[in-house]
RNA sequence: CGGGGAGUAGCUCAGUCUGGUAGAGUGUCUGCUUUGGGAGCAGAAAGUCGCAGGUUCGAAUCCUGUCUCCCCGACCA
């Protein structure tokens, strides 16, 4: 994409609004705009952002197996008063009344929803287990919305729910979803911890979060320093499980040998047996005929807050340094405006655009310096300059935003240079 | 919800104490000069001073009410 073609407009100075350095970043980038308090709209850039970590976790559930669909944001409130929710869940839930004095709701959550529909789709003990899960925006109308996007009102989640039989699939389904949370983050270029939690509103008796370590992070947390481990994924749930974590409220306070840190919760899974499906009276046929009432779990993962909690993991005085596979471009062409060579730059940046896909080409007419200064705040993990040093020598420069690092390159060679070789 | 703070130009802020009719930096626009680290010069546009009411000859400034936003604490992906 040219730049000169996107709604973008970087600021220098940080709206005083914005305490932590992802609030700050997103808004100095232009990848949000606050509508009012806890609500954003997400700016083209964000939004590229935004859809690609969905995309990685898309790509996660669907690798276990997991079933996406969409359902509605605004949902009738008589499953909820089935369910017991509609009164404890309290004054997080917006409420909503229609032209017909129906009471409706803007859904925090959808077990309710989800719970009656395989009621209605699912009637055989052969259909289970089965995982559905959807990307959706949701509302929770939080007491104190606060550092942007990290805890705002509306939010984007990814939330699964499994159906099984019995309680012992419900816990093999549960190691399911929590080695993939695991790998669903390392592939986002986090570390996770995952820790033992409370169950909180949505109940059950088995529950992890998984939280990505940083000082701004919002809950408190001891794990031990083993499992600060990149190959994490290696190991088995029983072998991870049997190391200590905890969040604030299970902190055991005898423990010694681990680490106390803060930490951003991006996932949360539950297992949380018949808690939704007895009362709303979803059952299948067992091969008996018998009805048997199916075990379920859910497993949450805060897409919305991702985008601010990989910004707090990597970033620099300079700006945001994004992985690539995450990053709103991969490469940004940097030029001369009035330049000579535009037909050689737009010749360089077609042809990676043809392999990449993802290049912008920052074709306004400004001096160099801010451009790249653009460059560095908005996190592009490659930047190609070709200025002077092309002109004189036919050397493009290339730099790495993770550490600076600089190469000179040849039209050639850039052509057959390897980018996607990138970790920050 | 309790405690604290703030609403003046897109952004950062001064002006409020002591009333006299709106300022700076940055950004934006125009022209010229520039072009390797947020360039220089000249010019321009831009704010019903959050909103409503009151006091006053006169209100960004004083009084009353109200709305919004932010920060600290208790809840949550």
């Amino acid at each position: 994409m040219k730049l000169s073609k996107l709604l973008f407009n970087s600021l220098k100075e940080s709206p005083k609004e914005a305490k932590i350095i992802s609030h700050q970043l997103m808004l100095r980038s232009s990848m949000i705009r606050q509508h009012t308090s806890g609500i954003y709209t997400w700016l083209p850039l964000g939004f590229k952002v935004l859809k690609n970590i969905e995309n990685i976790i898309r790509q996660n559930q669907d690798e276990i197996g997991c079933n996406e669909m969409l359902m509605s944001t605004i949902q009738s409130s008589e499953l909820w008063k089935k369910s017991g929710r509609y009164t404890d869940y309290g004054k997080e839930m917006l409420r909503i009344i229609d032209r017909h004095e129906n009471e409706l709701l803007y859904g925090p959550t959808n077990e309710e929803v989800i719970t009656d529909l395989f009621s209605d789709y699912v009637n055989s003990y052969k259909a289970l287990p089965k995982y559905l899960y959807h990307i959706q925006w949701k509302f929770r109308d939080e007491i104190r919305p606060r550092f942007g996007v990290m805890r705002g009102r509306e939010f984007l989640m990814k939330d699964a729910y499994s159906f099984d039989l019995t309680e012992e699939g419900a816990y093999e389904t549960y190691k399911i979803f929590f080695r993939s949370y695991l790998k669903t983050f390392l592939d986002l270029g986090l570390q996770p911890i995952p820790v033992k939690a409370a169950t909180g509103a949505i109940g059950g008796d088995l529950s992890h979060e998984f939280q990505i370590l940083a000082s701004t992070g919002e809950s408190e947390l001891t794990y031990d320093p083993k499992l600060v481990d990149s190959n994490l994924f290696e190991k088995s749930y029983e072998e991870i499980t049997l190391m200590y974590s905890a969040s604030d409220e299970m902190i055991d306070k005898s423990k010694s040998d681990v680490i106390v840190g803060r930490g951003i919760e991006v996932g949360h899974i539950f297992n949380f047996g018949t808690k939704y499906t007895k009362p709303l009276e979803c059952y299948v046929l067992n091969k008996d005929g018998k009805r048997i009432t199916p075990h379920m779990g859910s497993y949450g993962i805060g897409v919305s807050r991702l985008t601010a909690a990989i910004i707090e993991a990597f970033h620099d005085e300079k700006g945001i340094k994004w992985p690539i596979n995450i990053a709103p471009f991969k490469i940004n062409i940097i030029s001369q405006s009035n330049s000579e060579l535009n037909e050689e730059i737009e010749n360089i940046y077609n042809t990676l655009t043809s392999k990449y896909n993802n290049i912008s080409l920052d074709d306004r007419d400004l001096s160099i310096g801010r451009k790249i200064k653009d460059s560095e705040l908005i996190g592009i993990p490659w930047t190609l300059i070709i200025g002077n040093n092309y002109k004189e020598k036919g050397q493009i420069e290339v730099i790495r935003r993770s550490d600076g690092d600089k190469v000179f390159l040849s039209k050639q060679e850039i052509e057959n240079f390897e980018f996607e070789q990138y970790t920050p």
